[in-house]
RNA sequence: GGAACCAUCGCCAAGUUGGUAAGGCUGCAGCCUGCAAAGCUGCCAUUCGCCGGUUCGAGUCCGGCUGGUUCCUCCA
């Protein structure tokens, strides 16, 4: 397995602390709205990162927390005069729905801030015995990065100049500009506080992934875990603060290997509310089903930025409808054994940093081979069984691929349409008999005008919603 | 103002020890079909934003330019 590290800048041979084992810990959203497709794009890629591990053989074991303390909860608790537990509760378990829709597999531990108090107070409290850290008058704990000499590391902003142009708030209470929050002091009544030695107050927003990952995982004497994970825009200052809070208190780097995802876009623009473009999950997969946005979102490489429009996300429809043609050729049956070097192929090309342009072109291959083959010799049982086992195995390796292809073809058809449809074909194949072709050719026009697509094959005639 | 990343066929997109451009969609031709669809076969970048440099050789390394994105503030 070679993984980037976008703290070191170059692809790197993994080895993990432990012999067999992979720990990994991936930032996870704050949840104060719905997910959007960027939550969508890094929950998928590190998906994809876990089940390359796994089908590699490694014992994986993957956290993503849930910030569930935030400004903007709170914001949103003023706003609509619900609880603080509702709201959150509300959109963890919306994500955690809509990621399964996607086909993501849930993270082995998936710690929020309010159940880590504690494990957050007793790191801060170290940072502050170790002098990392001072308590400001108003009750603020900030970290002082003016003592690690490591700190810029992570994102390479070492020397940089404190212009007048920097745009780091500056407060009194801080000693110097990059100095951040490990603690915030109640702000008043309307504010949610919990109590604590320093004061009634509540977690900043990078102390609670540190704490997180020293409460859960072990490490070693050099990192506490081996892969930590999020989206290209917290490796600063969120991930640059991490490490150093780490840093402070266990001597050691927070990981071995840094991956950050790259952004999403519609159409060209930049994703957000105020352009109005619908970025939300859950309005995709009103439209999509969740295993063709799973397909498409993870069909560019994860590190690259991804252009999220309605024509590239129907051509990747087209490409997985091949694999269920196939898979509909081959069912129904039991898999046997992958083709070995179809495995291969797919295993190697996920190796490589999870280069999975190269792993889908393998499935085209495969997919036009196995029809070719099937074409010359339609009752290769051997082969069909095989070819089962091959799907399967990318659905396990790449999560798609599971669903019992006439179903797949089927999704959008209500009952009334179907029967409708049926009646229609009987009445076509009546025609046919009778070389009625002006009729049965008006018929096919008219479902196609219904989005239906029909196929006549030796079995019959066979229909796909496009 | 500072910094990073990216720029490959009409569209999407691979390509890290530099060695002579994967794959998909679209299109065209053919097989199959009553005709289609599906499937299969063949064709479709002497060229990788532009200009220089290093090298026997560069999409791949170096410098400059242009264009796009991102970070420096909450953000996947």
């Amino acid at each position: 397995m070679y993984i980037y590290d976008s703290v070191k800048k170059t692809k790197l041979p993994f080895e993990p602390i432990k012999e067999g084992e992979v720990s990994i810990y991936v930032c996870g959203p704050t949840v104060y709205d719905d997910a959007h497709l960027g939550h969508a794009r890094s929950s998928l890629a590190f998906d994809l990162l876990s089940r390359t591990l796994k089908a590699l053989g490694y014992k994986v074991t993957m956290a993503k927390n849930f910030t569930d303390i935030d400004d903007k909860i709170i914001k949103k608790v003023e706003e609509t005069g619900k609880s603080m537990e509702e709201i959150t509760s509300f959109y963890i378990e919306r994500y955690l729905e809509e990621m399964q829709a996607l086909g993501v597999q849930r993270a082995d531990l998936e710690p929020k801030a309010t159940e880590s108090l504690h494990a957050i107070e007793s790191m801060i409290q170290k940072l502050v015995d170790k002098d990392c850290a001072y308590i400001a008058n108003s009750g603020d704990v900030y970290f002082d990065t003016s003592k690690d000499p490591h700190y810029g590391e992570i994102s390479h902003r070492v020397a940089e100049d404190e212009d007048a142009l920097s745009r780091v708030e500056h407060t009194d209470e801080k000693r110097n500009p990059k100095d951040f929050a490990l603690w915030k002091a109640c702000k008043g009544n309307d504010d949610i506080c919990f109590d604590a030695p320093f004061s009634s107050g509540r977690p900043g927003w990078h102390i609670e992934c540190s704490a997180m990952i020293e409460k859960y995982f072990k490490g070693s004497s050099q990192y506490s875990i081996d892969i930590h994970g999020g989206g290209a825009d917290l490796l600063f200052p969120h991930h640059e603060n991490e490490a150093a809070q780490s840093r402070c208190v266990t001597g050691h780097e927070l990981a071995k290997y840094w991956m950050h995802n790259g952004f999403v876009q519609i159409n060209g623009e930049k994703m957000s509310k105020s352009l109005g473009n619908s970025f939300f999950l859950k309005d995709a997969l009103k439209v999509y089903d969740g295993e063709i946005l799973r397909y498409y979102l993870n069909s560019v490489h994860y590190r690259n930025d991804f252009n999220f429009n309605e024509e590239d996300l129907l051509t990747a429809k087209k490409r997985l409808d091949k694999l269920y043609r196939l898979k509909k050729r081959v069912s129904p049956g039991k898999g046997s054994v992958v083709n070995k070097a179809f495995k291969k192929a797919l295993l190697d090309a996920m190796s490589d940093d999870l280069n999975i342009s190269i792993a889908l072109a393998a499935i085209d291959e495969m997919v036009a081979n196995t029809n070719d083959a099937l074409d010359a010799n339609p009752k290769n049982k051997a082969l069909k069984k095989e070819t089962l086992a091959n799907i399967e195995f990318i659905d396990t390796l790449l999560g798609f691929g599971s669903k019992e292809p006439f179903t797949y073809f089927q999704i959008g058809v209500d009952e009334a349409l179907k029967e409708k449809i049926e009646t229609l074909l009987a009445e076509r194949t009546t025609a046919k008999k009778a070389k009625n072709f002006e009729r049965s050719d008006a018929i096919r026009d008219e479902l196609i005008a219904m989005g239906i697509s029909i196929m006549d094959t030796a079995d019959g005639t066979v229909w796909e919603k496009a």
